[in-house]
DNA sequence: TAGTGGTCTAGACCACACT
DNA sequence: GTGTGGTCTAGACCACTAA
C-alpha cells in the first residue's frame, strides 16, 4: 500500500522520547509535502512496524499531531493529512500588530511612562485576586512601530510575586521572557477580553489619533499553572493599525466547539 | 493518605468509555469542592486501585482534565486541582454579547436581510478557497437583543457544499445546528480576526449608532476536519454593546504559549 | 529512599467503514 | 471479511521531587 519508505530515523539511544521523534519524523514528511494534504497516512499497525515502536508511542504521536491540526483521524477509515491552511502549531493564538510587524522585519519600540509600586484599585485587585489596596507594580508603556505610536499598555503584577521587577528596565526587554528566564515563572493560561471604544483626549494625544476614533481595548489576565493570577494588563490599540487573530480547534468531545461557534454567531 | 473515599461509580457494563467515566467522577469531586483548589489528588497508582482500572485509563482521563485546565500535573510532585477561575471546560472559546444575553435569559432575534446565490468576490473566494465567481450563498442578517440592533452579519458558504441552504429559514434557526443536525457537517477548526472600525452611514443606520462610532469587525472562517473552508462571515458588532472573551491555555511543549503571549504584549 | 508522573511494551477486544 | 482507529490491560523502567 505505502510506496513511501518512511525513513525510520528513530534513535533509541537519544534522550528524546520516542513519540517526540515520531512526531518530528511525520512532521517532516508532511511539511516537505511527501505526504500531501488529504493523503492517507499508513495505519497505526504499519507505523508501529516502520518505526519499530509500540502502538502507544504511535498513538501518542498521532494524538499530538491531531491536536496541532496537522492530521485528522476517522474511525474505521484512517488517518489523513489535513490542509495546512490554518497556521500550524497550536490550539489558539492571539496575535496582533506587533509580531506581524516583527515578522516583516520592523522593530517595535517601547517607552516606559511609569513603573512604580501602587495600591491595587478595586478592579485591579479583582482581576489579580488580591486584597484591594495591596501592593502592585504598575507599568505604563507606550509602544511604537517605525516611530508611530500603536498601543498604550498598563500592566499590573502583584508586588509580592516579583518585587525585583520594580527596578527592571522593560523598555527593551520582554516581561514574559524576563519572568521565565530569571525566575522560571511560566504562564499556563490566559484570558483576553476585547472591546471597541472611542479614544478619549489623553489616549488620542498619546496615540496621535482623533478624539473618538475607534480603539481596541484588550484586557488580559495571565495565570500560573495552579491558577494564581500573575499579571493583568489593559491595552489600547489604534483601531486603524491593529488586527487580532484567534485560532480555534475542536476539543475531543464532539459538539464542544460547534456549540461555542453557534453561541457566537447565531440565535 | 486520602481520607476521602472516592466513590467508585464505574459501570463496566456501560457503553461509556471508562476514561470518560473517570473524568466525570473526578469532575464531580472537583466541582462539588470535595477536592478544593490546590488540593493534591491521589496518585495515579491509587486512582487505579480506587476505580479498578488500568493506568492507561487513569492517565487518559487526567490528560483530558489537564487540557481542560481543571488540574495540573508536576513530575515527581503530583497532580493538583487548579484554581477554577478560568471559565471551565475548554481550550479556548470566543464568546460575545449574544450568549451573555442568552445566559441572562434574554432572547436574541434575527432578521434576514438577504439570502441568495451570488458569485464569489475575490475576497470571499480567497477566504473560502474557491474560484472567483463561483457560486456562494450569501446571507445578510441583522440581530437584535431586546429589540435593539446589536450586530450585522454577512455569511458566505460555497453553494455546492450545501445547496439546500438557499431555502432554509435562518431567522429562527442556528446555521451550525442546522448543518450538524441535517447534514452531519461538523466544524473542526476556525479562525477569527478582530478589528475596531468606525461605522459608515449604512451601518450606523442599521445599528442605530452615530456615524464613526466604534464597531468591532469580526471576520470568521470555519473549516471542516480535512481543512475545507465551510463558511466565511463578516460581522459588525456595536462597540458599546459587545465584549469578546478568549481563553488560552499552554500547549504541551513548554514555551509555546509564553512565546505567543510575549509576541502580543511586549517588544 | 519512597512516591510521583513520564514513557514504553506487547498484547487484547471492540465498533466502524469499506468492499 | 478486512483494515481502521478507539479503548483497555498488566506489566516495566525512568527521572524527578521531597523527606
Amino acid at each position: 500500500m505505502s510506496e513511501y519508505s518512511l525513513e525510520t530515523k528513530i534513535d533509541r539511544e537519544s534522550y528524546i522520547p520516542l513519540y517526540i521523534q515520531v512526531i518530528d519524523a511525520l512532521n517532516d514528511y508532511v511539511e516537505s509535502n511527501k505526504f500531501p494534504p488529504g493523503h492517507q497516512l499508513p495505519g497505526e499497525a504499519e507505523l508501529c512496524r516502520t518505526f519499530d515502536v509500540s502502538r502507544t508511542v504511535i498513538r501518542q504521536a498521532l494524538q499530538e499531531l491531531e491536536y496541532k491540526g496537522l492530521i485528522y483521524r476517522s474511525k474505521g477509515r484512517g488517518t489523513f493529512v489535513a490542509e495546512p491552511k490554518i497556521h500550524e502549531s497550536l490550539f489558539q493564538e492571539l496575535t496582533g500588530f506587533y509580531q506581524d510587524m516583527e515578522a516583516k522585519g520592523h522593530r517595535p519600540k517601547s517607552t516606559v511612562l511609569k513603573q512604580e509600586k501602587v495600591p491595587a484599585t478595586k478592579m485591579v485587585a479583582a482581576y489579580l485576586e488580591i486584597e484591594e489596596g495591596a501592593d502592585v507594580i504598575q507599568i505604563d508603556r507606550l509602544r511604537f512601530i517605525e516611530d508611530e505610536p500603536i498601543v498604550l499598555v498598563t500592566t499590573y503584577l502583584p508586588f509580592e510575586l516579583v518585587p525585583e521587577l520594580i527596578d527592571i528596565d522593560l523598555a527593551e526587554q520582554s516581561l514574559y521572557a524576563y519572568l521565565e528566564n530569571e525566575h522560571g515563572i511560566q504562564i499556563a493560561r490566559g484570558k483576553r477580553f476585547l472591546e471597541a471604544v472611542p479614544a478619549n483626549q489623553l489616549e488620542a494625544e498619546l496615540l496621535k489619533v482623533d478624539i473618538g476614533s475607534p480603539l481596541i481595548l484588550l484586557d488580559s489576565i495571565s495565570y500560573l499553572a495552579d491558577g494564581t493570577p500573575l499579571e493583568y494588563y489593559h491595552a489600547l490599540h489604534r483601531g486603524d493599525r491593529s488586527r487580532f487573530e484567534v485560532d480555534l480547534i475542536r476539543v475531543s468531545q464532539p459538539g464542544d466547539l460547534a456549540q461555542k461557534l453557534m453561541d457566537v454567531s447565531s440565535s
